[in-house]
RNA sequence: GCGGUUGUGGCGAAGUGGUUAACGCACCGGAUUGUGAUUCCGGCACUCGUGGGUUCAAUUCCCAUCAGCCGCCCCA
């Protein structure tokens, strides 16, 4: 074989795409239901657009991104997620000033990642993604988590875990970083290297370090709830308070960390429980974004937001061994017999997929035999059997595969048997 | 970026330093001039991820490389 598939890529095949296809119309159901719209926005950016948006110390800007340069030495990227752009969109096309606020986008597209693949993490995923910009009222952040919980719940899916935290806003966030900074810096050299320069960088991601996850200053650690504002924390309460409300179980993680820069208040991941799942087993993360647009150049506003991988939708799917109901199955087969009858099967088959019937023939030549197989293989409910003698009586003998039964039925009658 | 493991027909899967690479499924044809099951018969890999090397000889030994899978890091 002389050309192979990228690595960390997929093609999806009609038997998955079925799925696919399912799943993103729930998707489109269920946001259009939460009156959240679609946004299109390119598969790359301005290079700078994700190094600003998404922080220049996360693990994707600094060597995950799938950087190129066009032909007009313009540094461009694939989009690693799907915040930033769609930031970006809001702020380039003043969405900010439109009548309703706030404003409520969703998009599903893929995603690039240079990583190196395994289950659950592709280089090239899609996500649905969920942004309520313009709006800093904790009822949001209860709406966008419900509507994750909601497109979960009608799908099938089961032991899913809700975890929530708060980061604080600025004030907050930076005491607690003091209080962090002050407690593992005089023992740092007992930790790893990452965690080492993560001290100065980000220590906030020394807590949930998978090496040092059992060194005693780390259940010592100040916890982020401790340091939370008056503000903060009556923010996060009422959040958590709405989800009680809706009836949506969460448990509180104190540890629970956003690896991108972006994120203040509230923030979540909701997790898969169970055995049979790899190694990954976050299937949405999200949270508040409150200084976001600002940085990207907009002005001041709020916002929160989700993505969600589909991906790991479907593996947890297939864990679980929830079928989806997808269509499958033609609604007719047509078995031609003889060069005449062959003759008129385009015609034939073209008018009954007029009527909005799903059907097929043989292209193959086979004989009778092997056009049955074919009907059956293709799960048809009916067969048309065209011969010389249904030809010369202007009609086809429909068999009804399911009984065995059939019946000669006059062509211009047809869709009174078959029609649906 | 690091570690483990695997790579034989459409799929699953044996196998050996040496004439013709098992088998199962699927598929195609025939037995059955017009009917989906079963049965029987026949067909279906100049080739064993790719590129080198060792050898009289390599799918089998060695090296490299690519890819899949799993894990670390991190995330969706």
């Amino acid at each position: 074989m002389k050309y192979k598939i990228p690595r960390g890529t997929q093609d999806i095949l009609p038997a998955q795409s079925k799925k696919w296809q399912y799943i993103e119309q729930k998707a489109h159901d269920l946001c259009k239901r939460y009156n959240y719209q679609e946004i299109r926005t390119p598969m790359f950016e301005q290079t700078e657009l994700f190094a600003r948006g998404v922080g220049d110390t996360t693990d994707i800007v600094q060597k995950e991104m799938y950087t190129f340069e066009d032909r007009g030495g313009r540094s461009l990227t694939l989009r690693p997620e799907g915040t930033a752009s769609t930031v970006r969109a809001f702020v380039e096309n003043k969405m900010h000033g439109w009548a309703d606020q706030p404003v409520k986008l969703y998009y599903i597209g893929p995603m690039f990642r240079y990583e190196r693949p395994q289950s659950g993490r592709m280089r090239q995923f899609v996500q649905l993604g969920v942004e309520a910009m313009g709006s800093a009222d904790p009822a949001i952040d209860a709406e966008v988590i419900g509507l994750a919980m909601d497109f979960y719940r009608e799908l099938g899916l089961k032991n899913l875990k809700l975890v929530v935290n708060s980061l604080g806003d600025k004030e907050s966030r930076n005491n607690h970083r003091n209080a962090l900074i002050d407690h593992f810096k005089p023992r740092i050299s007992e930790f790893c290297g990452d965690c080492q320069s993560r001290l100065e960088k980000n220590p906030l991601r020394i807590l949930d370090c998978k090496v040092d996850r059992d060194h005693e200053l780390m259940s010592s650690a100040p916890s982020i709830l401790d340091y939370l504002n008056e503000e903060s924390l009556d923010y996060f309460k009422k959040v958590q308070q709405f989800l009680n409300d809706m009836e949506i179980p969460y448990e509180v993680d104190a540890t629970l960390v956003r690896g991108l820069d972006y994120y203040n208040n509230t923030a979540f991941e909701i997790m898969i429980d169970g055995e049979g799942f790899g190694a990954i087993t976050t299937l949405t993360g999200g949270g508040r974004y409150n200084g976001l647009v600002e940085e990207i150049g907009g002005p001041t506003t709020p916002g929160i937001g989700f993505a969600l991988s589909l991906e790991r939708l479907l593996m947890a799917l297939d864990t679980q061994g929830v079928e989806l109901p997808v269509e499958q199955g033609l609604d007719a087969y047509l078995v031609t017999m003889g060069d005449q009858a062959k003759e008129a099967a385009p015609k034939l088959l073209h008018q009954l997929r007029k009527k909005g019937l799903t059907v097929d023939g043989d292209y193959l030549g086979r004989k009778m035999k092997g056009q049955m197989k074919a009907a059956d293989r293709q799960q048809a409910e009916y067969v048309l059997i065209l011969g010389e003698d249904e030809l010369a009586q202007n009609s086809v003998m429909v068999k009804t595969m399911a009984t065995g039964e059939q019946e000669l039925i006059k062509l211009n009658e047809i869709m009174e048997k078959i029609g649906k």
